[in-house]
RNA sequence: GUGGUUGUAGCUCAGUUGGUUAGAGCGCCUGAUUGUGGUUCAGGAGGUCGUCGGUUCGAGACCGAUCUUCCACCCCA
């Protein structure tokens, strides 16, 4: 009868030290996000089917979760449907809900459906558990938390500025040197297209750019030309395989190429925006770095295009990501509502801190100071002690059991708890508290008063 | 969704061309030690070899399916 029990693939328990690690991470990021003026939202965990599908593209649709209606959700679907086998035209009629995919769409969904009570521009956070049926890898998962911080309502360019000082504030804040800001702009892709008279091939095009790193030169241009893009136009890409320099001598040659494309030179000017703003306010720990290859969730971005990668070394994909989408509450039929927004890979972030041993000693919330049980008499003593321990703040317990003092001491020591605290007839009799260091095995003798003294 | 990979005790892993009762280290339990854990010593428990089916006199090993792990694509945090 009995099942060997398991977790669907993709997912995960956390004990109780991960939780910690985890919290560690959300309270540093919530402090930031706050810091910064936004303010907390939460969304339903699974919306309506047509409000997340279309949304992330054919490869996103078949990346949501969806859920099946309740009842005799069978009955009404047609013999002919039923039996094509046809997924994509089945799924509608027998599932109406859907797992949140990621949190930027649920928040367009939001400000339009309450856009009369929200004051604009609206910068909300939010860090909730999204759900994608991919398939497991290291640092991808099927349920995973993302950490977004968001603004509506503005198209000034100061905002694209504050979240580069966002990202540099939380990862400062998490003692995680060395991560790189790449940052691109969706007009400058354009202008790149439009130059090379690829425009109706956007998206091909960037798909293959985005690849450089990982593939070469090459065979970025051997896939561009199987897109359909002439030969002409890739010769005229080869500036941009050749870019050298600093953020600024790049965006010069950019300028370059670009001189002919009206769009490309306002993506130009945004940048250098932003590149001048943070030059003179300075990052603490993070580099902000120049991608024109770079090309996230152009499905809706529209502007700036974030990408936050690891430190040097550290094999991870993005730790976060983010950008400007000019229309993205259109689809919801609120025209005219800029958004750029960013976003925390937390899963990701965890393993990143986790392979540099980059936790503090101090996310541990464990107890301080075990007591011994002696039996009932000496547990009651020890009970007040407990009593005016806590209210003195300090995390203690009372081992509920009057087993053998090893058995006690082994638990306080598999727990790691610092300190025992041992009360029997003779500490009753003289009023004072054998406090026993587990490490060093030290003990002493302590009235109540010094030992609150000592723990707190 | 495509291609590959992994699964043996709580954990990490051995297990020969298919051959008796499947092993080790660590961990766990008991005792040496009824007011002292982490060290030591003695003893002990624990596995339908991921699951289902097939080949065979005989399967942990070979074959198939399925689930799971990890990796590369695709895509993405």
């Amino acid at each position: 009868m009995a099942q060997k029990p398991s977790i669907p693939k993709g997912t995960r328990d956390f004990n109780p030290e991960q939780v910690a690690k985890r919290n560690y991470i959300f309270n540093t990021i919530q402090t930031q996000f706050e810091r910064f003026g936004f303010q907390p939202i939460e969304t339903p965990s699974f919306e309506n089917s047509d409000t997340l599908m279309g949304k992330y593209g054919d490869e996103g649709d078949r990346l949501i979760f969806k859920i099946l209606n309740s009842g005799d959700f069978l009955r009404k679907v047609e013999d002919s449907l039923y039996t094509e086998k046809n997924a994509t035209k089945l799924t509608p009629k027998i599932s109406e809900k859907a797992l949140r995919y990621d949190l930027t769409v649920p928040f367009a969904r939001y400000v339009v459906q309450h856009q009369n009570d929200i004051e604009f521009p609206f910068k909300r956070y939010q860090m909730q558990p999204v759900w994608r049926a991919d398939r497991p890898q290291k640092g991808r998962f099927r349920e995973f938390y993302q950490c977004d911080a968001d603004v509506v309502g503005s198209t000034s360019l100061w905002q694209e500025v504050e979240f580069v000082q966002l990202y540099d504030a939380v990862f400062s804040a998490l003692q995680l040197e060395g991560v790189t800001i790449k940052i691109n702009n969706r007009k400058i892709l354009s202008g790149i297209a439009e130059v090379i008279g690829a425009s109706d091939k956007l998206i091909d095009f960037t798909v293959a750019l985005d690849k450089l790193d990982k593939i070469g030169e090459e065979k970025v241009k051997e896939e561009m030309l199987a897109k359909g893009i002439s030969e002409e136009g890739i010769n005229k890409l080869q500036p941009l395989f050749e870019l050298k320099g600093n953020f600024a001598t790049q965006i010069q040659q950019l300028q370059d190429i670009l001189s002919v494309s009206e769009e490309g030179q306002k993506g130009i000017e945004e940048l250098q925006f932003i590149n001048m703003a943070i030059a003179e306010l300075g990052l603490q720990t993070a580099t902000l770095q120049l991608d024109v290859t770079l090309a996230r969730g152009l499905n809706y971005y529209t502007g700036a295009i974030f990408e936050v990668s690891a430190p040097e070394g550290v094999k991870m994909g993005s730790i976060g990501g983010g950008g400007r989408y000019d229309d993205l509450t259109g689809i919801f039929g609120l025209k005219n509502m800029s958004g750029v927004g960013i976003s925390f890979g937390l899963d990701r972030i965890y393993l990143v801190l986790e392979e540099l041993d980059a936790f503090p000693n101090t996310v541990n919330k464990n107890i301080k100071a075990l007591f011994i049980n002696f039996g009932d008499n000496e547990a009651l003593y020890a009970m007040k002690a407990v009593k005016a321990l806590r209210s003195h703040n300090i995390n203690t317990e009372l081992y509920p059991d009057a087993a053998k003092m090893g058995k006690q001491m082994k638990h306080a020591d598999k727990r790691q708890i610092p300190y025992t605290i041992l009360v029997g007839e003779k500490e009753m009799e003289s009023s004072k508290y054998t406090l026993k260091h587990m490490v060093s095995g030290e003990q002493e003798q302590l009235s109540l008063d010094k030992l609150i003294a000592k723990l707190a």
